[in-house]
DNA sequence: CGATTCCCCTGATAGC
DNA sequence: TGCTATCAGGGGAATC
């Protein structure tokens, strides 16, 4: 599930191949995948712009083009973006295809048909909804351990389904939120204005370090997930409890434990993690 | 404000 | 073997 270490990666390796490459015809399959604006009117206005350069907003892939127009894109679970030749077998669930004038293509394919694409002028690109609400970048300087303890202890919910709000902190997902909060070793459902300042400082590292070095191992392809040249990232094999139920914790020994909180499957070790 | 549930969707898996 | 029910989940909407 592609969150910010995975869309980061997959924006690394389109950067690498597609940045000054022009736009020379697009083909929708599936039509609900492009939000805004028309089907026609995207593939018209897309048609001919080059690529000018790509960045990341929380698990947002921002691909800015010539002419002042940005293609956001959001993989949500099943969403890959892969820069191939036309001569490769094309992948089922293939939506929307860029051509481009170097003879190659990018493909967006999508099982589940959650992804979403949205064409908007760059200079709106703030005032879109899908961006304008977004939290800050754990990984910038705006995300400070003062600023994460002020929100904590003005938040009346549970950890995790605070660390899974996207207009807190942009860009963690399932996987990410599980590690902080093992390395963290804070449970899932402890309330966000009960952490002491020591476990404030905890929170604040153990989340950038699991982005981090989810981002130096290429994210984590649990199922889906591929990188812009259809590779497979590495930090699966690094996970210490996400999607590990009765494996052993890595610290303790005991097995990890699973549990729903706000909806979503939570893997924590019940020695570690005390409530 | 926060919690819960439903929805979107396909494919893997569990259970019978 | 083959069928069906369940689950996975990001995010948005609706409801309490």
């Amino acid at each position: 599930m592609p969150e910010l270490p995975e869309v980061e990666t997959v924006m690394r390796s389109l950067q690498k191949n597609l940045t000054g490459l022009a736009i020379t015809g697009v083909t929708i399959n599936l039509s609900k995948v492009i939000r805004l604006p028309g089907a026609e009117e995207f593939k018209s206005a897309l048609t001919g712009r080059s690529i000018e350069s790509f960045g990341r907003r929380g698990k947002y892939l921002l691909i800015h083009l010539s002419g002042g127009y940005t293609l956001v894109i959001h993989l949500r679970m099943t969403g890959r973006l892969v820069y191939a030749d036309p001569g490769d077998e094309l992948p089922r669930h293939t939506h929307v295809i860029l051509q481009l004038d170097n003879g190659r293509e990018l493909r967006f394919t999508d099982i589940r048909q959650f992804g979403r694409m949205i064409l908007i002028p760059t200079e709106s690109l703030g005032e879109a909804p899908e961006l304008r609400d977004l939290g800050r970048e754990p990984l910038e300087k705006g995300f400070t351990r003062d600023f994460l303890r002020k929100e904590l202890r003005r938040r009346r919910t549970r950890l995790k389904a605070l660390l899974l709000d996207q207009t807190f902190i942009a860009g963690l997902g399932n996987i990410y939120v599980d590690e902080a909060l093992h390395r963290a070793r804070l449970h899932p459902e402890r309330l966000a204005n009960s952490l002491n300042p020591r476990e404030v400082t905890r929170i604040f590292h153990a989340i950038q370090e699991v982005l981090e070095e989810g981002i130096n191992n290429r994210g984590t392809s649990f199922r889906d997930y591929v990188d812009g040249d259809g590779r497979s990232g590495n930090y699966q094999e690094l996970l210490r409890v996400y999607s590990r139920e009765g494996h052993p914790c890595p610290n303790c020994r005991k097995p990890i434990n699973r549990i729903k909180v706000s909806g979503r499957s939570t893997y924590f070790c019940p020695c570690c993690q005390k409530p």
